[in-house]
DNA sequence: TTGTTATTTCTGTTATAACATAAATTACAT
DNA sequence: ATGTAATTTATGTTATAACAGAAATAACAA
């Protein structure tokens, strides 16, 4: 899961080497990230390293990039623990992704090559058909990313990229606790194709409306959660 | 400069005491927004813990946040050296800026209290008014992100800040840098009071445009420089 | 002089161990 | 039994030193 998973930007470009504090960064990311180290956990560096099994120095590096992508929370000389992720945060979150995506659409409207639009329409398709029974909702969680990931892509921003990559990190992190309630089979098909469509009106404004439209439906289902 | 600035966002409300890594980082940071460590200039573990006093496991914390912060950047297995401010760099950063701003703009037309407008209206004013002959731009610079950090503020949306903190710090560190040729006396006057005329309008839409107006004015005028 | 090889220096990385502080536990007195 | 003090344990932090690889320099041959 660690090294196929396009949520992962650590670099991997490497010859198949990997420092220890990337070790350590995948195992315990990978451990947050599928409930096994639940909410409010502390993670000590000590036991974060035995567990990794590298040293205490590339474990302190680890936590430092899981608190930038926001899954862990440190007090300053006291120590980590993994993110509950609150109302108030799944907020923010929000707030964030609607100002990154919103602008996503802004910038493709404004010029995207068919060649892109044609591979957007292959992830839409099979996205917007999901049987949500058969998927875990984590598993769908990482599916949307990877449509909104490479509509991020294209607009060849990777400081948007970046930043869209810590609210989805952070959804998988709320997912991936288990007390989602929202019922998904309610949710609209065929909103990514009708996005994209909005999209290649080359309309401004009318992309960035849909766009928003789509993510306040997601945070609204999500509003009833919590 | 380090404590009193509100650029810092480090662990300052601590009693007085400072981590090693806290040293290193606002020491180098400091030196880097000054413009002495200039851009390309390499960073190498060991000279930074000669010049700080502090060993290198705690610049290596630095360097990560600094990396964190967009002022430096690292080649893995190779070092770390100042982030040169280029044209695709700086675009790419303005895209950021605008999708903060803009989501900020909507949020507090939604709602922003009398007190808050009042607060802004006093920074705003002098701002609008500064004499740009007798400042750096590196001050006008923080002078301005002074009045859009505590816009961002009063959304009470930390992403918000903190990503919009980063896009402040490396337009310091472009102005920093020293080769900038616009001309600041033709920039508009009164923009941010008019800007809050718009935003306590609360029409989201107008608050929005405002503010993307707003920035692509300062986009505008940097893109000829470079 | 020029191209190649060997050596030296410098670098990022990280394991080990020490230090100081906070938490938890035990010991003890009331 | 309960509150307090002493002690032990655990933890974050960081200095030191070692390791490996890259870069630069020196030595040497053509």
């Amino acid at each position: 899961m660690s090294t196929d998973n396009p949520l992962f930007s650590g670099n991997e470009e490497n010859t198949g080497f990997k420092t220890a504090g990337q070790v350590a960064y995948d195992i315990i990311s990978e451990k947050i990230l599928a409930g096994v180290f639940e909410p409010g956990m502390k993670l000590s560096r000590r036991k974060m390293a035995e567990l990794t099994g590298v040293s205490v120095i590339p474990v302190i590096d680890a936590l430092n990039r899981l608190e930038e992508d926001g899954l862990v929370e440190s007090k300053p000389q006291w120590g980590s623990f993994v993110t509950t992720p609150t109302r108030k945060k799944i907020i923010e979150m929000y707030m964030l992704r609607e100002a990154i995506e919103c602008q996503v659409a802004r910038i493709l409207a404004d010029g995207m090559t068919s060649e892109q639009e044609k591979i957007l329409r292959e992830i839409a398709k099979p996205l917007d058909n999901i049987k949500f029974a058969k998927e875990t909702h984590v598993d769908i969680a990482k599916y949307h990313y990877q449509f909104h990931s490479r509509l991020t892509d294209f607009t060849g921003c990777s400081t948007l990229q970046n930043a869209l990559r810590k609210t989805s990190l952070f959804y998988i992190l709320y997912k991936a606790v288990g007390h989602t309630r929202a019922d998904y089979t309610q949710e609209s098909r065929y909103w990514h194709e009708l996005l994209l469509d909005e999209i290649v009106s080359g309309d401004k404004d009318r992309a960035e409306q849909a766009m928003r439209a789509h993510i306040n439906e997601s945070y609204e289902a999500i509003l009833k959660d919590i």
